[in-house]
DNA sequence: TCTTATTTGTTCGTATGTATT
DNA sequence: GAATACATACGAACAAATAAG
């Protein structure tokens, strides 16, 4: 357990904490015993104690608080399975509650989400995607999904006004089938989907909201939905703490 | 350009060095100030900076090297296509060469694989993935790819000995159509694949091998290849640095 | 509500180590 | 070998958030 050259300090230290938590020396949601105390039993200066915490955080093992100490993590690595959202979302919507529910199950955890809706213009980003103008009136759904009331993913999907306009999409609940049912029953069935995934720093709002250090990482997901006449009827950006999921997908050959 | 309170001063300092390099004032390639002249400037300690510099590292934009200085990162974002490597896959063979090519070209970047193989005893990760015994022999397929001369990505794909043994798999041209051609020929033919891709910390073999930061991130996709009875063929571990990459994929609603 | 103790976050200055030129 | 430039470590100080009273 000594200190010893080579890797740096900070980096052993860190080693040496996360096998305390991988060995359950120190369980999920537990706190670690506070940096002094660390710095002392480990024989390094706080600073080194606090730079090994930084690198467990950008990890996801372990989250800090100010006056409070360093906790750890208290929610396990969640699957997002996307062949199975394939094929689920049209059956039971664009915001995947469905999945998302299914996911957090397997994991005995329960699943919680909270919407939001309102009619908003477009930023030019989102225009693009959509294919209107810029400031053009969009209806935004703004979702947050939990587990075990520790937050694990937003979304917000933009459809354009004039679809959305007057029908059940622009209240919270969009029954039965969900976002997809409602916009095939409008006439603009999404038939086709693209999605581009990437890895980035959060923005500070987005790490507020998902309760995440802003050195650690986010998944930022882009989908557009279009319908048969390949326009583009839903537009949804998620974002998730990078360390909170993984993906997997199956598939045959052709 | 003064500093002011609220974001920490590294974060701010980071913000102004990201928007110098947007902007091109640090095109592509080139060496930043050095730290001491950077904090002159800034009016800020050398600590600062070098936090500040940390961060942009951490996003992938710089590359710093001790004695040398700090440079801006000299390639592009590389788009992964989910739906082409899965149809081209299976033309063009397991490392999917044909893919990678394609997918640096559209940057107009030039690649180039390096390749090793040796026989060696499955670990008991590799085992278990690939329903062997610990330590049974499996052939390895090491290879390193570049993107003019930098490197971004390591992939190593393992198959059980009894089935490469004597053929083509053994060398390090495995011919027309790649990996699975050979595969198919010896009655291993893959038809069933699956793929799970998280996001970690690399290793420091990795992070050299990548001449990435330990601080930044990488994508790990394990691939697992079956043939029709099942058995698994082939797998692949690819190591990719997490802000050289983003994923796409495309499909139809069936 | 206000005050105080606790705990982590950030910054500074300095010193030393290590890789590169 | 000398100079350069980044990496790490230390100790000290203060800021900011939290908790306890």
């Amino acid at each position: 357990m000594s200190i010893e050259r080579s890797p740096s300090e900070y980096r052993q230290v860190a080693a040496i904490l996360r096998d305390r938590i991988r060995s359950g020396e120190y369980p999920r949601g537990a706190f670690l015993p506070k940096e002094d105390e660390l710095a002392a039993q480990l024989k390094v200066s706080r600073s080194v104690v606090n730079d090994a915490i930084k690198v467990l955080r950008s990890d996801g093992l372990v989250h800090s608080q100010k006056g409070r100490g360093t906790r750890v993590h208290p929610i396990p690595v969640i699957s997002r399975n996307a062949v199975v959202r394939q094929t689920k979302q049209v059956r039971e919507g664009g915001d995947a509650r469905g999945a998302f529910d299914g996911e957090l199950r397997r994991l005995g955890l329960t699943s919680r989400v909270e919407v939001t809706v309102e009619e908003t213009t477009a930023t030019a980003g989102v225009a693009e995607l959509l294919g209107v103008e810029e400031g053009a009136p969009v209806l935004a759904r703004n979702r947050k999904m939990f587990a075990n009331d520790t937050p694990v993913q937003l979304a917000i999907s933009y459809i354009p006004w004039d679809i959305a306009e007057g029908s059940r999409l622009t209240e919270e609940d969009t029954g039965p089938g969900g976002t997809y049912s409602r916009l095939a029953e409008l006439g603009h069935k999404p038939v086709k989907f693209s999605e581009r995934t990437r890895e980035r720093s959060p923005e500070s709002s987005e790490a507020a909201d998902l309760s995440m250090d802003i050195s650690q990482r986010v998944f930022h997901i882009t989908r557009i939905a279009r319908n048969t006449d390949g326009r583009a009827v839903e537009v949804t950006e998620s974002i998730m703490p990078a360390y909170q999921w993984e993906f997997y997908a199956e598939w045959d050959a052709e």
